[in-house]
DNA sequence: ACGGATCCATCATTGGATCCAG
DNA sequence: CTGGATCCAATGATGGATCCGT
């Protein structure tokens, strides 16, 4: 059956099927699965920050080439990896998408980057608390946010993101945000795009990304681990 | 005298320098000048097309990592190579700049790539009718257009940004232009970006770039000729 | 001859996230 | 712990132009 995993992939044809292939990965580890699909490990883990979360994608049949919409676009799916040690804990915070600086006054809520994500999320866990050799994936589990999550994560987008549309986006830091942050994403701490201050005057600012709390992660893992 | 051009150089002081370093490549074979560079000649020569020019400019003491700008920054002088055969006859158009589809209509001549590039520009010619590895510099000039030659460069940049702006990017073709033309510049016929329709609704289209017409560079090089 | 198609290198941006100092 | 900094791969643009079929 392991087999049945090398060489290109069908897009998987319904949630169900992406589950499937989910929990096929669990307990695998990420040197297993790579040469399942004919992928060369980084030379140094560790430093490839993203390849974890780029195998588990292609592990599934996503579209690795789109760059816009879900990863599983015809399913309106976003795969998330979810870094957790032995005990369940979740170790870091997730990345979301990035956020528009520039133009911020002119978006809304209803049709933000956030919300389409965060709609219908795959969470894959991954046992983030051993060397890159041993590293494997665990338990797998659907999430679209109920009626509360959606206020607190749209409360949290309005404040920061008003926050940005008024010219802002210097004073915020990562300790803004009950359940949804911004933090710096860039390639280092030089990294600047466009955005205005306060009088509308054009600066350049840090540029900036949504991420989820570890605290608000977990508590999707312990509600989804009542049901598994 | 070979060794003064290897390694790092500084940026020519004014003209008369710049001119200075471009006449001491007149006659140089393109292999020599790269060896002298300590650059890598391309494997397959005609494949890259755009070699010389770029060894032309590091040859010269430009600013090869300069995005915007002229090539020689402080003295406001865009380089081009200029490929001709043995009897001086100008063999190819001129590439500019590319061209902006996508809001067409807030630009204008005064203010436009087009003006500020070819205000003021350093041809250097290069023998193109030789087999690569015998590919000689040749002669080197200066030129600022004149009131007529300003003339006729805005009246097709005019006549061609005009129909872009009024959505007809579509209907244009290098057919066009008394002395600038709008040709593809992209990868491939299949590239595309962004444009709009004679209705105002979002397209995509073939990206354009300017290009000077090989009889109106041809004039330019007679015209240079004369006071060698 | 020349209009349309193409080629390469480099830089910037985005998407995938984890690293690490205090 | 966690806020700020950083890392890699892949994609897209841009700048340098010449190639080539009709």
């Amino acid at each position: 059956m392991v087999g049945a995993m090398v060489g290109a992939m069908e897009p998987p044809v319904d949630e169900h099927e992406l589950m499937r292939r989910a929990r096929a990965l669990g307990g695998r580890t990420v040197p297993e699965v790579a040469q399942m699909l004919g992928v060369p490990l980084p030379r140094r883990p560790g430093r490839a920050k993203g390849f974890v979360g780029q195998l588990a994608e292609r592990a599934l049949g996503g579209a690795c080439d789109s760059r816009v919409g879900p990863d599983f676009a015809e399913l309106g799916v976003e795969l998330k990896t979810l870094p957790v040690d032995g005990r369940g804990r979740v170790r870091e915070s997730t990345f979301v998408c990035t956020a528009q600086i520039a133009g911020a006054s002119e978006l809304d809520w209803s049709t933000s980057r956030v919300r389409r994500k965060l709609a219908r999320v795959l969470f894959l866990a991954i046992r983030a608390d051993l060397p890159p050799a041993e590293r494997r994936f665990g338990a797998a589990f659907l999430w679209s946010p109920d009626a509360a999550q959606e206020a607190q994560l749209r409360a949290d987008w309005e404040d920061l993101m008003g926050a940005v549309a008024i010219g802002q986006v210097e004073a915020i830091d990562a300790r803004r945000g009950e359940v949804l942050q911004l933090r710096p994403k860039g390639a280092n701490a030089a990294a600047r795009t466009l955005a205005f201050d306060a009088e509308g005057a054009p600066i350049l600012s840090a540029p900036k990304g949504f991420y989820l709390r570890s605290r608000f992660t977990a508590g999707l893992w312990r509600g989804a681990s009542l049901w598994a």
